[in-house]
DNA sequence: ATCATTTATTTGGTATCCCAAATAAATGAT
DNA sequence: ATCATTTATTTGGGATACCAAATAAATGAT
């Protein structure tokens, strides 16, 4: 376990992606300077490191480009970031605007398997605090066509796939009434004077209400992936 | 936020108050450098640092000795350790032989009040997950004059201290009974059948099995501190 | 007290990651 | 096209934290 692990290269990586999804279309040694607030200098010297490991690619008109590995990389990390912002959150009861220089410090934890085993406590949650998405075990960012059960049309059949909120009394909740990720959701009406929901979950008929309802993400059966 | 949070600082001061609670009176160079799997000349330079902040002294005969301020920061990061040792197993559900990396990463995490929230999400679990105890937040490892229920006298005033034990089982138990530290506890009768405890907590008389009373830790009421 | 061994210290390096200031190259506005 | 501005790059440093090898000092065994 070398004493520095590369924290640095993870927050250029990160920066990158970050200018890469504001669609920025080329990624100038000014703009990545701006973004981490650092030395144009720093900054070229990393980048170069950086193109020397393989996780950027530098272009002949100078921009810099995250190779598919470093995208990669940067992913995994974001996940980190997001998975430990919920942690924060709906476990330690931080208010959603704390978490982010805590979550910063806290993305650099290396492990094999910790960060998995947290996604596992927290009950797979889709989105971090702020609403962004957590990209998932390999680092993909699948934009899943998941829709939350309010959308559903009513007769067919969808598998709950996650959950918009994670807060403990929802997932206290989600427990109770045993809808977890996997199982099998109908809906079979929608009750006009409170717009709570009949659904058939598993075997089971139940009614949830509208916020309830938007809060279970749906992907419809037999959708690819 | 200095890039560079003084990870190492850190790691001499638990490896130096370590050495300090094995009972080695002389703390030497060579001891520390032994420990840290560090050379020689790289512990002369940092102990020389932490000389000049004051979180160690050089005595004449050239042995290291932890200042009061050095002591209490080197509690403080054990603390934090601990903690999280304890967040791994008993939320994580790592066995207790794979937590100390993680938990030499998590340690450092620097932040005013998340080991605190952390401690009371955790429940205030007295001791880590290998028996060792937990600092308070003052970094104090007060030895507490606390014992189990089952060493109490019976008709005597107790007040529940902290647990022994930190298993998602037993402080879900915790809660349904109602039992959290401060509350007043009484041991009315043992039953010889089985060992089981009557108690009276609070208000309410239970009956308590032996594996409980063992992992509820009390003072005697009027106890000073 | 002497000699060998162990410990402490000095010296000259290394790697990572950062900066300011100078220079070179590209861009943009007229 | 020219000149000013903005970028990119080079150069020379700095801090932290580490090492190996040489030297000095202390310790211990006889």
């Amino acid at each position: 376990m070398a004493h520095f692990a590369y924290y640095s290269e993870e927050n250029y990586l990160k920066a990158l992606y970050k200018l890469e999804q504001k669609g920025t279309r080329k990624l100038t040694n000014a703009a990545l300077s701006k973004m981490l607030d650092l030395n144009p200098a720093t900054v070229l010297e990393m980048v170069r490191k950086l193109e020397a490991r393989e996780l950027v690619s530098l272009l002949p008109d100078r921009s810099i480009q995250l190779t598919n590995t470093g995208r990669q990389k940067a992913l995994v990390i974001i996940r980190k970031h997001r998975l430990w912002e919920v942690f924060l959150v709906d476990k330690l009861h931080y208010n959603w605007n704390e978490v982010h220089e805590l979550a910063e410090q806290l993305e650099h934890i290396e492990s094999a398997d910790l960060v998995d085993r947290l996604e596992t406590f927290l009950g797979f949650p889709a989105f971090d605090p702020h609403g962004d998405p957590i990209p998932d075990k390999e680092g993909h960012l699948k934009v899943l066509q998941s829709i939350p059960v309010t959308d559903c049309t009513p007769g067919k059949n969808y598998l709950v796939q996650h959950f918009a909120e994670t807060s403990d009394a929802f997932l206290d909740y989600l427990q109770q009434v045993q809808v977890k990720p996997g199982i099998r959701l109908q809906v079979n009406g929608i009750n006009a004077f409170d717009r709570s929901f009949n659904v058939s979950v598993g075997k089971r008929n139940m009614v949830i209400s509208e916020k309830v309802a938007a809060n279970i993400l749906v992907l419809p059966e037999g959708a690819n992936q």
